[in-house]
DNA sequence: CTTTATCTTAGAATAGTTCTTAGTTAGGAT
DNA sequence: ATCCTAACTAAGAACTATTCTAAGATAAAG
């Protein structure tokens, strides 16, 4: 998933954001990653080595992307906001035992037909949370 | 939904839980609605014609009952954990536009197959959430 | 009735997120 | 190349949802 440098760059400017190295290591580092971290382990992520980015900048950073539609947020635990570069629509498998979150190809699973729901209803789309184990979690 | 008094206590007591007021009412008012509220609303509605229950109260009543099995929480947007006294395996549809959550019933779905997963995950169940307008947020 | 483990509560504490405000800067204009 | 400024960053304060503390109250078993 992780893409080079210029691309990341044109992607940003595309939406018309300003390439700064606070958002571009935001954006750069959810792309290098699967696992849907929260605001605080891409933070603690991106200054591990040096200081890059202060906590408000990534919360900033976070909220700019969403609202271009660039990353989106999965929320699958109480009180735990995650985020997500894989803004195709796709399914997420949650381990109950250790809150892990792994994606499952839209391919995946069969596609669910929503015709006979409430016709009042305008729907735009839908996805389905898999509940279990993980391979770490069984005894 | 809602179930008479007595069948309410009985419900409480199989699981070991004392009768008190606060946790009867927290219940009761769960059981009454189909709104999926916040603890928050679930307060004010208690309180708002005479002082039922102090907000420390609603939060722990909230979690015995969880822990329990009475309810459950649904998680569909940042930072608003909501309440559902519906334990029984059923999907949910989200307005995008106002929030509102309403049920979908199990069946209304066809049942998806989760056969041909990543076979490491020991799968314990699924659910799917609809995105859409509520007919009162078209315009 | 007594007894007591469980429960309730007000207020303090915590955690995640957003706000404020002053200084910095990316990048278009000159 | 330098200037300009709207957009951005950041430290700390503020805010909001939830949990903790610890002291008094009570459901319900005996
Ligand atoms: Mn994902
Ligand atoms: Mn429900
Ligand atoms: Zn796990
Ligand atoms: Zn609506």
């Amino acid at each position: 998933m992780s893409k080079p440098t210029e691309e990341i760059v044109q992607t940003l400017k595309r939406k018309q954001l300003r390439v700064t190295p606070q958002r571009f290591a935001v954006y750069a580092n959810l792309l290098s990653r699967t696992d849907h971290p929260t605001a605080e382990q891409i933070l603690s992520d991106l200054n591990q080595d040096a200081p890059v980015s202060s906590q408000a900048t990534i919360y900033n950073c976070l909220q700019t992307l969403r609202e271009v539609g660039l990353i989106r947020e999965v929320l699958l635990e109480e009180g735990n906001c995650r985020y997500d570069a894989n803004v195709q629509p796709h399914h997420h498998f949650r381990c109950g035992s250790c809150g892990a979150i792994a994606d499952i190809p839209w391919q995946a699973l069969q596609t669910i037909d929503l015709s006979h729901l409430n016709p009042d209803w305008q729907v735009s789309g839908y996805e389905v949370t898999v509940h279990g184990t993980c391979e770490a979690c069984q005894a």
